[in-house]
DNA sequence: TCATATTAGTTACAATCGTAACTATTGATT
DNA sequence: AATCAATAGTTACGATTGTAACTAATATGA
């Protein structure tokens, strides 16, 4: 009941933290199925293969939200599957450069295939209103994101 | 870039993901560093505050899309911090209804105060229109949650 | 140049988690 | 009634996690 005018089914956190654990689920059991990834390898795979580029450890955590040392382990696992490789920098060594081998394009681009499915069942689900809303309000949260990197 | 129309920026388990954990942290420092709670507690207590009734376990757990044992064992430290107390189905004894103590009340209403002022906050950050739209689509997610408890 | 601070990334360790197996209870089938 | 299946909740145990401390490298500034 409204005890003091606080109403948790409009409370952020709560409702994004549920949600993402609803959405997320069923598609890591087809990545781990398929892979036998974990939640912060498919993440760390996913930030690199769609950067086209090579990344640091702490890009990915900015870019995935997950803790450096989720970051190093994953990197750590992806590359002894020979999915990744390390490069260092030659101007600053604390920095190693991350990229994906062959064949973890090759795994990414098979993940991106089991992804727009998901996707395409999502917005199915949802309604294609719906769906813009959300991409909306996501793209609002991914903005204070940045701010919240680039200032404190 | 984009290999196959694919993008990772508009994929929805991606983004949520990344979302709830970067808006639940700020908010978990505050109840943590007040309360000594964990994520698991909170959301307990939470469900439970905003129901105004007794709820079993389960119940919580689809509330709040929180595995059964993370539901479990935040139950028993709720119950033993004296906030919650447990009362047996007469009829089914496989249930427990679990309900806050006044002092679990008296919590959870200190910690409105805090949400509602981070709430405020998030509310500022964002921006009215793209809080609603992001109210929006959560929505829509929180349907298909149901269907899919219903369901299956 | 030397001390101090900062940053990237790793790791030891204790805390937390999820899977699978478990207990206890009720429902369904014969 | 007796068996078998299903459900609520707990727990043992191995796996995963985050905190804090660490190494290594670079930046700052007296």
């Amino acid at each position: 009941m409204a005890e003091n005018g606080f109403e948790l089914e409009t409370f952020l956190p709560y409702r994004l933290n549920r949600a993402a654990e609803f959405v997320a689920l069923r598609f890591a059991a087809q990545y781990k199925a398929r892979f036998q990834l974990t939640r912060p390898e498919w993440r760390t795979l996913a930030a690199l293969g769609s950067s086209g580029r090579s990344m640091t450890a702490t890009e990915i955590g900015a870019h995935s939200s997950m803790h450096k040392t989720k970051v190093s382990r994953a990197v750590f696992s992806l590359e002894q599957r020979r999915w990744l490789k390390r490069e260092e920098d030659g101007r600053d060594r604390r920095f190693e450069h991350l990229a994906l081998t062959p064949a973890g394009e090759q795994a990414y681009k098979e993940l991106t295939e089991l992804a727009k499915r998901y996707q395409a069942e999502l917005l199915s689900t949802l309604g294609a209103d719906d769906m813009e809303a959300l991409a909306t309000g996501l793209r609002a949260v991914e903005r204070a994101m940045k701010k919240s990197v680039a200032g404190e």
